[in-house]
RNA sequence: GGCGUGGUGGCAGAGUGGUCAUGCAGCGGCCUGCAAAGCCGCGUACAGCGGUUCGAUUCCGCUCCACGCCU
């Protein structure tokens, strides 16, 4: 059974090509994604409208409330369980999206590990508020000599994660790390990659996609989000680019325009990070998302993947 | 035409006769349950030409450019 996975950063115009491409082939779209998993946030997202959706199945859009936590471990249940599904109707799943991890994990997999556990991160979070990132690497490297020497000691984030794994399980997360399998072993996969060649070109259409969402109200989105009043700023869902810098900008950290400008920078060095994982990806065929014939070329490799990929 | 002030990396903006400003932007990279996150790294800029000096972005002269004032 085949995959195809169609990636590239933001504003490449993933989301388009892969309806085309579903109207030419009996495919159904997997979201790659971890800010589309998020009910309310549309605009800044630009997710797909209902209009596209019922032209064309999604799967992973709307799963999910803004209060809560997602992971790239839940994801790998839900993309898992939407591929088996959409095989079953002997259809061809078309994971689209630009969260790189998410795909890493598809095509080499996670290691079992604990899933997050908000009071003890808390906790952690508490302690290096208190004591300092660098006390809680001191404290890594007394339990786990080599994940503290993987990670940077201004990592806290991925500290707080291998201290959380250690507490949870007793054991060191670099060896719980050290077995994984990847869900996407078993299948054949198309890897596409639809990126402009030139950053330039990319950078253009970032900015001209933001200042379209200002017009089409994402400010007015942000505001309603808000106006909920359950939701807070480090919540995942409102660290997207584009949330975190109008919410900052409503609460008065710096005015619209600059709220905006920030909003685009984000975007172009989310594209750039992007990049770098698409750029270490082996086996991938880039497309240039302005030739015309860029979908039909991609359906012409999906419908010719000959070629079962062991990896 | 005269006088004055100023010309610093993509932008902003300090500064010094002999390591490094800095900020913003940009670029490269890392990445195993927050990933649209988190983190690491990267710039012989001192308008040009001469001169003084062991050494000039810094001192002197000329040229060019900008701004202001004057005729």
């Amino acid at each position: 059974m085949s995959v195809v996975l169609l990636m590239g950063p933001t504003g490449a115009g993933k989301s388009a090509a892969a309806v085309a491409l579903a109207t030419r082939l009996p495919a159904e779209i997997v979201s790659v994604d971890s800010a589309l998993v998020y009910r309310g946030l549309d605009i800044g997202t630009a997710k797909p409208d209902a209009a596209l959706r019922a032209q064309v199945p999604h799967h992973l859009i709307d799963i999910l409330d803004p209060a809560q936590p997602y992971s790239a471990g839940q994801f790998l249940r839900d993309a898992s369980a939407a591929i088996e599904a959409i095989h079953a109707r002997a259809r061809i799943p078309l994971l689209t999206g630009g969260t790189m991890l998410y795909f890493h994990a598809l095509l080499h997999g996670l290691a079992e590990l604990p899933e997050a556990d908000p009071d003890l991160r808390r906790e952690l979070d508490e302690r290096a508020a208190r004591g300092g990132t660098a006390a809680l690497h001191a404290e890594l490297a007394r339990v786990d000599a080599q994940a503290a020497a993987r990670i940077h000691p201004n990592d806290p984030q991925r500290i707080q994660r291998a201290l959380e794994v250690f507490y949870l399980t007793g054991q060191p997360i670099s060896e719980l790390q050290a077995s994984r399998q990847a869900p996407l072993a078993g299948h054949d996969t198309v890897k596409i990659v639809l990126s402009p060649e030139r950053r330039a070109v990319l950078h253009q259409r970032i900015e001209e996609r933001f200042l379209g969402m200002m017009a089409a109200g994402f400010l007015e989105e942000v505001r309603a989000l808000r106006a909920r009043g359950d939701l807070e700023a480090q919540m995942p869902s409102m660290r997207a680019v584009g949330y975190r810098q109008l919410w900052a900008h409503l609460d008065g950290a710096y005015g619209l325009e600059e709220g905006v400008r920030r909003g685009i920078v984000a975007t172009r060095r989310l594209a750039k990070r992007q990049l770098t994982w698409l750029r270490a990806l082996a086996g991938a065929r880039w497309v240039e998302p302005s030739d015309h014939g860029a979908v039909d070329l991609i359906a012409g490799l999906v419908k010719s993947s000959p070629s079962p990929n062991p990896s």
